[in-house]
DNA sequence: TATGAATGAGAATTCATTCAT
DNA sequence: GATGAATGAATTCTCATTCAT
């Protein structure tokens, strides 16, 4: 890959990004055709190859670039000394939703990274990341003495973690429309269950509200 | 769709599905080649598309097959008497974990189901079919006066539901090798998870473990 | 290579592989277009990768099939009953003009096939054919004692072919407009030469003319 | 062109030449990268294209510079004052020995002259050039009075000429591995077939070895 | 029923050449 | 003189689908 992409005038750089973004996140990476992205870019054909020697390079990179925006988004606005497991998720659900709303495309184009099969490197790439962010996010200055003494903290991180996803994926095929007001409802849905999950698994004395 | 089909000589209709679910599981949609389906079916290219008008009739089809499959097999095996929730969803868990074992690629094309966007008509089809088979399966002759009182139950069904979805996402990369031993080391996982769950949801009087 | 190419109708056949020929002769391999190769047979692009995989296929192809020809015809037609070892190279050079005259880019394809640098496969095939029947050609059942016992057969043998050769190559450039008037002018040399050579190789006693 | 190359400062100048030399030599003119070029003589792709308009252009300045190499080289070492054609034609073939071990690219580039389809004008112009150099470095004060007077000497001197060619062509499959050693071999066997060529063309008398 | 030859739009990628700076 | 980003036509090859037999 050329590293001049770079220091590319950036309306023209986000003009493909955003074209490939767009087109990798509405069709699956072999459908995902690079004759669509050069014209919605508007640029030519060379020009795409000039910059991202082929296909699966540009891929990749739209990989790395979507993972920046949400790791550089979390770093910043985490409340790192805020010890409650509960708010600290709700802080990072909070801001993974105001990225949502900025690129719409970008919660899409994530999903595929894990969903299709011609792209093992590309989710190896993504492996290398989440362990890092994620223990951090969820453990970093956490006070884990609130849960009560008989639970097995990894099994319940494990079960709130697959709670939010299963909301988010339940939420899914509305995301098309992707609005301030679809985000309330799923905002209300995540408080529900973050509190019925920190009521089983915190101690009495723990439960501050 | 031709449902000639339908009718066909058995031999000849399992080749072809057969031949057809392999491919659909070892490639995505797009990728997937009528080619390959017909040369292992051993019949024409043009009678492929005789029976089912074109590939995603096909894969329709296959989508539907795969259900009947799975819900006749949890119809035939499912002791409909047993009023514990938690060992209904251990016997739904070991019914699929059977046919697991005897159609390796239906899993893997049940998987495919969910992950490729150029589906979203099947996806429906197939959230049509779940509400029927699922609501029984987690409900009917259930005794839910085993929770406590305050946990509501819908949301409790749900972070089941998803905590199982979990365990199998976290063992879905080693599927390739279905085998008993990594049967057996998901099932210890799932009575982990589902002891777990069972001790915080349920009445104190409800544990018989 | 799809071998029902050999079963298929000679006419399309034969206009498949003169347009082939002709694209080989007139541009080097890689310059070549298989575009102009399908509008020239008149038929579509897939049907030319129906029948062969790719480009290189069908240049294997068209190598094997110029061999063919020109064994064929020189098998069929030299007579193997003469003993003089001039007499049975002017029948080989006839022979070949024959061909020649019937197929005009068969002389330019297989230049080709030795010119081109990206053709190592194709060239290392004409390598096995050429053995077997050149020796036969320049040594069965041809009467050696004829020349003097100091001259070197090898070397001998040697400077002939590379005379026959050069002659050829003076008259490439004017190998266009191949036709007899040409031909004759060709064959005169050729007699100059031979005789030239037959002088200072053979013996005194051996000369008939 | 753009004649300002010439004026060049002659590092450059020589980098840019090798740079073109090496490419044309490796791949076939079409194949030939117009990037590689700029890249290996570390000019920019306008820089090429400023001082040759375009790549046959460059091809042909090529050409042009590789014949006055050759002719400089055998003008300047020749011994004008030897009669003998053979022991000529041994000094011609040493000369361009040492110019190939000078100058490894050369003569590979120097095949491709002859080789490529698209290359007719480039072959013309080499044409222009052989008459003179040729004429002279095969007749200029030779004695032809040593040849038997029966031998026609122009058949005689191709018939030497392809011979040499011959040789060469029959050690191409080596060039790669150009080295004193192989040079060697080469030269052997050039001496095998001038001595016979020699017996076989001169009188009796005239045999000085 | 059954065949498989035939289609042709569309895919990714290349590269000599141009031109504003 | 010198740059290198930008072009776009041309390349080989794929594959679901059709249709005459």
């Amino acid at each position: 890959m050329n590293n001049t992409f770079e220091a590319l005038n950036p309306a023209k750089k986000q003009r493909i990004i955003n074209a490939a973004l767009e087109e990798f996140a509405k069709h699956s990476y072999d459908k995902a055709s690079t004759n669509s992205i050069v014209k919605n870019a508007n640029i030519s054909k060379g020009l795409l190859f000039h910059y991202f020697t082929n296909k699966k390079t540009l891929y990749n990179y739209l990989s790395n670039w979507s993972f920046e925006i949400i790791i550089n988004a979390l770093d910043g606005k985490i409340d790192w000394a805020e010890p409650d497991l509960f708010k600290r998720l709700k802080q990072v659900w909070l801001i993974k939703s105001e990225i949502l709303l900025e690129y719409p495309y970008l919660a899409k184009f994530g999903e595929t990274l894990l969903a299709d099969k011609s792209k093992v490197e590309a989710i190896a790439l993504v492996e290398n990341y989440r362990p890092n962010i994620m223990r951090d996010l969820y453990q970093k200055n956490i006070d884990f003495t609130k849960f009560k003494p008989d639970i097995p903290i990894d099994s319940a991180m494990n079960i709130i973690q697959w709670t939010l996803a299963g909301i988010g994926e339940n939420f899914k095929p509305q995301l098309d429309d992707t609005n301030t007001v679809l985000l309330n409802s799923i905002a209300s849905q995540v408080d529900v269950y973050l509190n019925l999950l920190k009521h089983t698994f915190y101690k009495e004395e723990a439960l501050d509200d």
